[in-house]
Order: structure tokens, then sequence, then C-alpha cells
DNA sequence: CATGAATGAGGGTTCATTCAT
DNA sequence: TATGAATGAACCCTCATTCAT
């Protein structure tokens, strides 16, 4: 169950789940402003529309914040990315659907996506690999929706390296976009980029 | 030149370097272990092998010193990345050399390119805007490498791409280690890595 | 309103008010003692019996302390000299008491006339000019009283100077003590500025 | 002798002399800008044109520069007031020219009068009344020159309290500058202060 | 004598966390 | 449950003073 992790002193687990939205959402825009470390147990409090006392009766250190965040960010978009793989059946053209559905789902999370490569480092360790297990989690589900739109077997190794380019190259999109974005549309980046993979793959020798 | 941004009440210039060369390297070592935030300047001087003071003989405030481990970081992989491209002639086999030696320096420096992606956003504006930049010459000269061992040309939206895209994972290798470096020795890595760029440049080649 | 110009992250302005008068009586010992650059903000929160993170509940800087101080000392005095003012009626003879009131009040309050003198130069050019009006204010009411108390019409001038003459052998008084209370009582020194202040309006008077 | 309260680790006095005249001078520009405390030993030394190392071969501590400093502007006043007194014979008429003098005077140094004020209570008890020891001095000075001036004998205390009003009031005219010197330009405030000084005088006289 | 790099105690200020109401 | 005043460890940075060259 989500945020298990994280205990509160209130009993109420309706009020919990409130407060930590309401906690979740405040937090997110400040880390996306200043970053974890430059944002204060009372900014996130303010902003979440509660005191400083409240927060602390539903986290029990800073941290806590920063995990619930971070669980947060990937608990959307695993659910995105669910809602993408399920509506595409396995068919080699759904494969090209699913990787342009992924990267605007990456476009529309960029700030999202930069917040976990910058401040999972600030986690405890036990909490880091937790959120790592997720990150783990989603690509497992890339290299599915891969392997169920190839016409035939690849080697293992060679999706779950594709499904990690193709992840990152969605990351990319976001924490270079100093670079890439002023070089490419979101539509040019992603038709290279399905290009390139496709050669990969050598669907395009046939196509 | 570098380092002229950052001002030191000290005036000899060959010991500014040298004191900052024990910085740069005590910073480092802390930054790898705990980030920056984490890391008190009483823990660089002391790392580094002076006191506070002297400390702040050769800089100004904290920031300081993390603009001066990331620019070092950027000079380090800078002068070892133009040894490699120059050590190899233009030639479709010597970009493979080239994407080897560059895949072999990112996993020596993989903390240090880790704190880069981490720490830079603590950098203000201005500062950061310098570091970023050297980011951009480094994509560069990896772009020149590929443009000059390709047999014939290429759009350069797809090279530019490419670069990037072999400049990350580059990078993942190091920052998502804790998922790839179980499914792949390095050697491994490269070589699959390689086999997806020369296949998506073969591709290009026949279009 | 009193001390408006210093904010507080304390809301209830009751607390603000009880704790501002610890803070000032502290910080008033303190700087009689060793001044205002000699004392830490440590040292006034503990005068105060509260902790360091407390006071820092109540001001925003060490300078806000000096100002609440600087603030509190003209208050103290305009409430007294008020007082002595209204109880005199309009009359030569109630010319002399005010004057001696005055010099009383000064005598009383030595340590704090110091205070402003060696330290409001401390505040920042704002505060200082906020402080300068108290002192402008205070004058205008000894000139008031002066007025009052003279059978006849001076011209503005004189009265301004007298005013002011006045005002400063009351705080002479106290911060040239080491010279003249070694010479005069208290009572000798009042009798004898009276004589020389009464001559000036003589003087004047027949001119 | 001046100065011979402050030890040296340098034996040429002919040296010694020079470099403290230096040193008053730069440290005397940074008090009347930003006071003792705000000022660094650095920037005095700067100011004075030498190092920090030449600075502390001269001093010991940095309460010594403001001895010097202190003493340096009772010197210069002493000086020029004794110019004043012997170029005036004993009689009425030149009392006035005394203290219209010492008035100019006072309005020539307000800024180092300010000091006197400001920053004696930084010095040590010793040092401290070894200053206010000159003080004593000049008050004498205009003591002797009032009595001298004046036809017929007075009460010691009638002179002591005259010179020490005078005194002040050419103090005043510096430190309150930004109140009298809006209403008053410097002519018209020695006439004024004369007039009373002269009212006080024909009134005892006549006692 | 002159220099300026080195030192570290100490200062002002912040902020995560607690707890009485 | 909710509040926000209270706490104090810890942070960044300064600066008077020393001493080797």
């Amino acid at each position: 169950m989500k945020d298990n992790k994280v205990l509160s002193s209130v009993k109420d687990e309706e009020l919990i789940r409130k407060r930590r939205d309401q906690m979740i959402k405040g937090a997110l825009t400040l880390f996306k402003e200043k970053g974890f470390h430059r944002t204060t147990t009372r900014e996130i409090a303010k902003e979440s529309g509660f005191s400083i006392g409240t927060l602390y009766e539903y986290i029990r250190t800073k941290e806590d914040v920063l995990y619930l965040v971070c669980d947060s960010i990937h608990g959307e978009v695993k659910k995105r990315l669910e809602v993408v793989v399920e509506r595409n059946q396995a068919s080699t053209e759904n494969l090209g659907n699913v990787i342009t559905s992924f990267f605007h789902l990456m476009d529309e999370m960029q700030e999202e996506i930069l917040i976990l490569y910058q401040e999972v480092k600030s986690l405890s360790k036990e909490t880091r690999s937790a959120i790592l297990q997720k990150e783990r989690e989603m690509a497992t589900m890339l290299e599915k929706a891969i392997t169920a739109s190839l016409p035939n077997a690849l080697p293992k190794q060679d999706i779950t390296l594709l499904a990690n380019n193709i992840m990152i190259q969605g990351h990319m999109w976001g924490f270079r976009r100093w670079m890439l974005q002023k070089e490419f549309t979101l539509e040019q980046y992603i038709q290279k980029q399905l290009q390139f993979a496709f050669s990969a793959l050598r669907i395009n020798k046939v196509k």
C-alpha cells in the first residue's frame, strides 16, 4: 500500500490520505522551484495549507516529505504509463504508439522527473532503494510493452537495454532541455528517436 | 582561464592553483559521499588539509567550491576526451573506438558525472549557465568526432541527436548503475550500445 | 504604533509585546555594560530569559534589537516628559520647574541617553532617521513648554536654540559625568544652569 | 610624549612617527565613514598604504589604532586651540573672539568630534581615562581663556560650567547637525550663543 | 623591516523538530 | 486533531592576530 512506509500519529486513514495529498502537492511546487534542501518545512506546511504542527502530525521527518513526493511522482508515471500500455495491443505499429505516448508523458512530467534525478540521493539508504525499485518496475513495464509489440523474439538483454535507452531518452528530453529543446520540437525529437529505435530493431529494413 | 570566475584574496597565482586543487580534491571526495548540501565548509577545509579561515582565503562562498568542483570535472572530462578524439583518425572503425573510449571514460568518472547531474542546480543562475556551456562543448566534441568518422554526410540533426544519445548512455551507465551494472558488464554494455548506434547509422546511410 | 517597523514571525500581538519588553530590558542592560557591538545576540537572548531561537522569532536582525532599544528609550523619555510638561501650567516659575524636572529625568536616564549618543550610528540609514525624528519631537516638546511659560514672545530661533541648549545640557550631565559630577551635585548643576537660562531670557526681554 | 602608550616592535622612532601618521590618517578616514567596529584592520592597513603585517609592527591591537586616532584628534584640537587662545589678549571683546574661533574650529572638526563621542567607549578603561584627561585639559584651556578675558572675578564653578556649556555647544553643532544646521548658519549659531553667553556673564557680574 | 598567507574562535542567523495548549 | 511558540544544534562566514619568509 502506498505511503505505508511513513508513520503518522493520526489514526483516521482517510484524513491521512487527504492531508498527504495536500502536502505532496505543496511540496512538489516548492521542490520544483527551489529544490528539496532549499525548501523549509515551514514553507511546505504553508504551501500545503496547514500549520507546521499539523505537518508533523502526518510525517516524522522532512525526509518523509521527499519520500512521499518521489513516491507520488512514480505513482503518477506508473498510472499513466499503464493506461498507455493497455490501450495498445501488441503489434509493431503500436510499439511506436507506446514510445510516442511515453515521450509525451515525459514531456509533461519533465520537472517531476528532474526532481527524481536530483533529490533521490537525499533519501536514506532504505527509502532510496524503495524508490529505485519503482524505477525498475517502470523499466519493466516498458520492456514488456516492447516485447509484446515485437514480431519475433529478441535477446532479453537487447530488450532491457532498448527499454532503458528509451526511458532515459524520455528523461533526457527534460533534463537536457536547455540543449535539446532549442534544436528540436517534441515531435521532431520523437520521430528521430523512433527512427533510431526501429533501426536498432531492424524493423525498418522491412518497412 | 580556468577558475577566473572565483575571487581569492590571495595574490600568489601559483599558490591559488595549488590550494584550489587541494580544495577541489577534498570537496569532491565529500560531495561524492554526502552531496553538496550535507557537506559543511569546515569539512571541506579539513579534508583539504587546511583551516576554515584558509579555505575562505581562496573562495568567497560555499557555492564557489561547488563551481570549482563542477568546473574541474568538466575540465577533466574535456582533457581526456580530447586525447581520445585526437588519437583516432577519421574512419568508421575508429568511431567505434571513440565511443568505446568515451564509455570507458564515463565509467571511470561515474561519481563525478553524478555530481553534475545532482548539484549543478545549486549553482546560481549565472554560474550554472557557465557550467552548462561546458556541457554543450562536450556534446560538440562528440559530434565532431562522429562526423569525422563517418564515410558520408548525415543530416546535422541526426548527428546532434546521436551524439546526445551516446553521451547520456555514457552517463546512464553511472547513474543507473544499480540497474545496468547488474545485468551487463561494461564491455557487454558498450558492445550492445555500439551495435545499436551502428544500426542507426547504417539505416540512415541507406536512406 | 510602536514597534511596527520590526517584523516578527509570531502572530500573537500580546505575546510580541511581552517578549519584546523582556528583550529590550535584557538588551538595555547589556548595551549599558558593553555597548551594542560587544554584545552578542546569544547574550541578549540569555539575559532576556529565552533561547536564541526564540529571540529570532521576534526580530529579524541584531540591528532590530538596537532599534527597539533606542525606540523604547525615546518612548520612555517622551512619556515622562509629557507628564512633566502637562503638570506645569504656563508661567515663568513653572518654566523653572519644567527644566528642573527635565534635568532630573536626564539624570535618571543617563545611561540610556549615552546609548543613544553612541549607538544610533549603527542603525541603518532608514531606521536612524526614524530615531532622529523622535529626537526632534523631544526638542519640540521642550520648545513648546518654554514658549508656553514665557510672559512675552521671543524670536522662534531663540527658543529653538534655548531648547536645544537645555536639552544637551541635560544630556551632558550624563555623558560628561566624569567631569561634571565631580564638581557639582545635581542640584547645584540645575541651579546654575537655570540661572544661565533665565539670564539669557531676561536679556532678550530687555533687548 | 605623544603615542608613548602604544608599543611597537620597530626601533626607529622616526619611522614609527611616519608610519603612525599614515595609519592615523587612513584609520580616521575609515572611522568617519563606517565607525570603529565596522572597520577592519585589513582596511586600515590598505588605506594607510601598507600591509596588514606592517600595521602590526607598529601597534599591538586594533584598539591601539583607536587610541592613536583619538589621541591625535585631541592633539589637533589642542594645537589649534592654543593658537587661538594665545592670539587673543585678555579682554571681554576677545572672549568673543576666542569663542567664535572655537566654534569655527569645532565646525571644521565635526566628524572628528563625533568619533570621540561615539568610539571612546570602545577603549579599555586605562586608555579611556588617558583620553578623558585630554578632554579635561581642553576644558581647562577654555576656562583659562574665559577667566583671562573677564574684567572681574567670577566664582570658579560658574566659569567651569560656562566653559563646559560652550564646549558642548561647539560639539553639538556637529553631532546635532541634522537639527541645527537646517535652522542656523554657522554665523547665526555663533552669534546667538555668544548673546546667551554674555547675558549669563552680565547677570553674574551684577550679582 | 615588510609582507601576506594561515589560523580558528566566535558571530549572526536558520530551521527541523517538539510539545503545551 | 490542529496550532504555533519555543528550542538549540549547526551552519556559513569574518576578522584580529601571528609568524615564516
